[in-house]
RNA sequence: GGGCGGAUACCCAAGUGGUUAACGGGGGCAGACUGUAAAUCUGCUGGCGAUGCCUUCGGAGGUUCGAAUCCUUCUCCGCCCA
């Protein structure tokens, strides 16, 4: 069974197993679920994950049905208590689904994807519908969930709606008569509630498959919007290279056997070399990179910002390319220059960074937060590390 | 319906009349070190042309020389018992 190796790969749990490969050897193509909530219109490289694994199951000839959870979203998230999300309305969510489209198929064959919105069901049920669906689960098993029972012991409050957001994604898998969902780790539970409701409604139990979270740049909390320590697929090159650049080496090997999708013999391979120091790993790092700019741009592309990034950083030269900011005078205030610049919230932080030794002018540091600059056509303004600003008059 | 507790800066969280722009932690930013790594160390983390001034502790009003701290009232939230 080569298939089932292939799907078994970088997956954490399949439940269960026995069920996958009676499904596999179905004459039919596979119908695989897989939910997104279009709350935030960018993919990221926690997404790309799931998406590889869902195109895996293309690949092999399955079919893969990409639920948005357009209804949801307009409901809110059960898990951001303390602030609940602003529910977002019908044109905002189109809207988002759109984007995250055109990312999608960036990975996934658009082909064999059908794209559907849970509204197109959720939004007929009725009351009744809705407390028949609530009577096939108990509270206690509702309770079972992890963030639900710490939260309980904890005194935090569970709204009674987060209690039917698990029924709702189940009921989504008995609509779509789902042979397989796909998810992250966190949404075991969910998926799982999705097996019985199933059952109680008379059809055969999804096969559950979970796939591991990718920690974000931090490397500790998972990758997340909300954290901002994520990598869009479609930031800019130098960004992603750049983000690529920071993580650290321990990151770097998850990010290459999650992102990239390299053969568990090529990894291996990478392991052995960094280990006996034949390869450093500031080029492993730089190949993984490369490659992941290389799969969401262009070969090109990851070339040049490797290119850029060694220019940048090692022989600090400049960018490629600068933001320009116009300055019509030729005196200017330090602190002025950064808030009108941007490269400031207030002058108050301008003055810290001064202070700081964060600010260079052409090269020189400035240090007089009362300091009257000169500006001169091209001057370079460069604030920290790595950002800066070409300044021009008019 | 009854009882108790709470609302403080991006987040968590101390402070219960006076060096309090508000302890501490997280996060973030900057500097040092480096491989723009990571880890570590140090500093900063309300605003204002600024050795001063202004505005902040759920909202509004009040007491006081002086309030995040006391009083009144409003709003919101949580837990427990029924």
């Amino acid at each position: 069974m080569k298939d089932l190796e292939v799907i078994r790969r970088g997956t954490v749990e399949i439940l269960t197993k026995d069920e996958l490969k009676k499904c596999l050897r179905k004459k039919r193509p596979l119908r695989v679920k897989f939910g997104a909530d279009p709350t935030v219109p960018d993919i990221h490289l926690g997404h790309t994950v799931v998406l590889q694994k869902l195109r895996q199951f293309q690949d092999l000839g399955h079919k893969i049905i990409f639920v948005i959870g357009d209804f949801t979203a307009r409901i809110g998230d059960p898990s951001g208590r303390i602030e609940t999300r602003k529910p977002l309305s019908r044109k905002e969510v189109l809207k988002n689904a759109r984007t995250y489209q055109d990312q999608v198929f960036k990975i996934l064959d658009r082909k064999k994807t059908q794209i559907v919105f849970n509204s197109v069901w959720l939004d007929k049920l009725t009351s009744s519908d809705i407390f028949n669906l609530a009577s096939k689960y108990t509270v206690a098993r509702m309770l079972e969930r992890d963030d639900f029972s710490l939260r309980y012991r904890k005194e935090h409050p569970i709204s009674i709606h987060e209690f039917l957001y698990p029924l709702i994604q189940g009921y989504d898998s008995i609509v779509l008569k789902a042979d397989i969902e796909i998810g992250g780790t966190d949404q075991k539970f969910n998926m799982l509630v999705g097996r019985v409701l199933q059952r109680e409604y008379g059809q055969k139990p999804q096969v559950v498959i979970t796939i591991p979270l990718l920690e974000g740049t931090d490397g500790i909390r998972k990758m997340s919007k909300t954290y901002d320590n994520y990598i869009g697929i479609s930031e800019p090159p130098k960004e992603i290279f750049g983000k690529i650049m920071s993580i650290s080496d321990k990151l770097m090997l998850r990010y290459w056997e999650l992102v990239t999708n390299i053969s568990p013999a090529e990894l291996a391979r990478i392991k052995r070399n960094l280990k006996s120091g034949r390869l450093h790993p500031k080029e492993a790092k730089k190949n993984l990179a490369i490659r992941i700019v290389k799969m969401y741009h262009s070969r090109k592309a990851a070339k040049e910002a490797a290119e850029e990034f060694e220019e940048v950083f090692k022989e600090k030269k400049l960018p490629h390319r600068i933001p320009k900011v116009k300055v019509s005078k030729k005196k200017i205030w330090v602190v002025k220059l950064l808030t009108i610049s941007k490269m400031a919230k207030s002058s108050s932080e301008a003055r810290r960074l001064i202070q700081q030794g964060a600010v260079t002018l052409d090269g020189e540091r400035i240090i007089d937060p009362e300091k009257e600059l000169t500006i001169r056509e091209g001057t370079i303004l460069k604030v920290g590390k790595r950002r800066f600003i070409r300044i021009v008059g008019k």
